[in-house]
DNA sequence: TGTACATCAGTGAACGCGCGTTCACTGATGTAC
DNA sequence: TGTACATCAGTGAACGCGCGTTCACTGATGTAC
């Protein structure tokens, strides 16, 4: 029919942001083709005229994730002062709200401890997408000489925030998921400081 | 009979010791109770004989494996001073040994983004542990009079532990890997360092 | 000491279920004339 | 304008498989007398 040259494009990105939501929810091995399809409004069958299999919809959902969530983009611009910048991506990310906000939150922390154990294809494309955002956040951390270089300072502010965010939505206690989130906050602004040349 | 009365006690422990390196390895969800039981040199069927549930034997391992890891018992004693004992858990912890030794390592870092969606009970008890072991970890780090309390320092340095580890592991490059672990020990020494009274 | 019996840890087949993937088909959408 | 035909995105039933859990059974280990 020549039909609308668009239309299974738009199908496609409808299964990625439905994977978005169900892999976050569900994590990947939990999260079924199944479950996908139907979170689109789709039946599973389908699902192979867009996709090779189920990793590959995961490698895709995943890089994109991360490049285009707050951590991938914050070099992009914002309001204030490039620390000011950081620092409210620490508050914002290390918050209850966060915690709270699992399906539409950071992609790596739900996903974060099925990865090992992921395809090496997958992994790869993790490691390139993670060192371009470490670099791009890093350009906006204090470059102290004598210390680690920005994009290594980036990449350990990256662990702090999702393990942070990871182990405060592992208890059920908010007293106690509050705790952790604020001496993670702590630790983060701390160390912001510290590298701030005077 | 009047069986040895310790026999099934020691056939319950050999259960536990092979969950916790199959758990450690494939995750919760894909450490299948048939592959827990052949782990241990026994048959699927005899598991409900000592644990009501998968979900249990979980629970068990998991709070057990946090109890008796080294973050569980630094507190207890070791050569050198308090500093530097916890300057020598970053260092071994963070390590490329430790990134290697999954099945041995840390059991926070293969099972931690599959503990949000765990049940109730294994997340209240793993809250109540993982309050234990902050409180006993946060015994060593330094006490400053104007920041958080030692045990949410120890919180924050928990959750850069496990999340540099576990985004270690995430990665296939091995160059990465290192980079990301050595941040994560700097910035780790670096707070300790920050918050000891000059 | 020797034999009949009771106990019960562990076996292995079976259950209902959801998984990833395949594939013959449907039916709406377009083109050709 | 109207009709016959080609295209192909999406459907839904089916496949083989592994899952957590159940349960009738086995056979080694002990006791009773």
């Amino acid at each position: 029919m020549r039909y609308p040259a668009d239309q299974k494009a738009k199908t496609r990105q409808k299964i990625l942001d439905a994977a978005a939501v169900v892999f976050r929810r569900d994590g990947f091995q939990a999260g079924s083709v199944d479950k996908v399809m139907a979170e689109a409004g789709l039946t599973a069958g389908g699902f192979y005229a867009h996709f090779p299999s189920k990793e590959a919809l995961f490698l895709e959902v995943l890089v994109t994730s991360l490049r285009e969530s707050r951590l991938g983009r914050i070099a992009e611009g914002g309001p204030g002062g490039e620390t000011q910048r950081v620092e409210s991506l620490i508050a914002s990310y290390l918050s209850l709200e966060h915690r709270r906000a699992v399906e539409t939150g950071c992609a790596l922390s739900p996903l974060l401890s099925e990865l090992p154990r992921a395809g090496t294809k997958a992994r790869e494309a993790f490691g390139e997408a993670l060192d371009e955002v470490a670099s791009s956040l890093g350009s906006l951390l204090p470059d102290s000489a004598s210390g680690p270089s920005q994009a290594d300072q980036a990449l350990a502010l990256i662990a702090l925030l999702v393990g942070g965010i990871t182990v405060s939505r592992a208890v059920t206690d908010e007293t106690l998921a509050h705790r952790i989130l604020s001496a993670c906050r702590d630790l983060a602004c701390a160390s912001l400081e510290a590298n701030s040349p005077k």
